[in-house]
DNA sequence: ACCTGAACACCGTTCAAGT
DNA sequence: ACCTGAACACCGTTCAAGT
């Protein structure tokens, strides 16, 4: 509760700016925040933001650096209490990637949608995604080991795994899933369900050994 | 050549704003297009566009109206020439599909990501989408009827299959393929074999007879 | 019927001036 | 060092006036 009158200097702007874009993208769900408005919000100047960032691609792209981190932390944490065989580990993935896009569908958007920032631009954004992206080329390539999951080329086949994610966790996201009848209240564990069928679908031509 | 004067009456400024919101929008790759760009290439005043749309939302609706029905088409015009067994159709699908938002991304982003239109308040739009989903399960349902394809509750098989050329299209039109190593020139036949490859390796529990 | 163009309320961004 | 606030060049949208 500070009532006092506003300093003339923030303090912690640039923090406060990337934290209230956030709030206002998923508020408002368009991960087109309006600078001004987070100004606004913020109680400071129109162009106040401007001496922290260049311009409002570089808000974004912080905003999307946070996530992207936050995501590979979900991802990571989740993978800690996940049973050992690799193809359940890999089940385990996905699931934490469809649970964070729905519970922030914003932030979701706008990383992955990449419209709005420079992705090349940041040091941090490739890394957090290649994390992930390592994570799932190794729990593919042991399942195919373990004779979990055919075999097939090994970026194609995860690629596609996490394409099949996306695509999942996407359509949710972008509206489509009244259109393919799926109950509003049950989106998430159709998604999960959805994935499951296909992860268990995948058998090698010959069963692998109980 | 028409190098008369323009004459006061466009004529058909409506179908005009449409084709030239598509060609502004696969031009500069976004799919927010400027009302006034629209006009002003058309040689129309700022106000002119709103005598046919009442609002920009609408003028996208049209535009995703007509992207939507070029998606079928394409969709429906592959299969007249596809193989007759159902799992060669289904991987014809979703080559179509793949293909289509890789050949049109601008729009495909638009239609998929419906943020600037409302989907719901068009008469067409649902319509062109039922129609392919209509097909998805077709195909689905007599894939799994010919053991070319595990059993598994319909909608949720149809709905991950989907996601899976969605989300291949999608990280290829949001431009996450080079961070997967994906040649820039082979990224659409990479998708569509990474898409063969999941498709190809869901096998039904007893093998099919022969 | 259809289009013009000024007007309004917004943006993102700049920059001299303030603290 | 950091913030203000007027200014500029844009938007989407409205509407009286023109053809």
């Amino acid at each position: 509760m500070n009532n006092t009158k506003r300093p003339y200097h923030h303090g912690k702007l640039r923090q406060a700016l990337v934290d209230m874009a956030v709030t206002v993208a998923e508020e408002t769900g368009k991960d087109i925040i309006s600078v001004r408005e987070v100004a606004r919000r913020l109680g400071v100047s129109s162009g106040a933001p401007f001496r922290h960032f260049p311009n409002r691609e570089s808000l974004m792209t912080a905003v999307a650096e946070e996530a992207t981190m936050r995501l590979r932390l979900r991802v990571e944490r989740d993978l800690l209490a996940a049973p050992p065989e690799p193809l359940a580990r890999l089940k385990t993935l996905g699931r934490s990637f469809i649970q964070w896009a729905l519970h922030n569908p914003t932030q979701f958007k706008l990383v992955s949608s990449r419209r709005l920032f420079e992705f090349d631009s940041s040091a941090s954004l490739p890394v957090h995604f290649d994390a992930v992206r390592q994570i799932t080329l190794k729990l593919v390539t042991q399942a195919q080991e373990a004779g979990e999951l055919p075999t097939g080329p090994l970026p194609e086949f995860a690629l596609a795994l996490r394409a099949l994610a996306y695509g999942l966790a996407r359509m949710q996201v972008d509206g489509q899933l009244p259109q393919w009848q799926v109950d509003v209240n049950q989106a998430e564990a159709t998604l999960i369900s959805s994935l499951n069928l296909i992860v268990d679908g995948l058998r090698p031509v010959r069963p692998h050994p109980k």
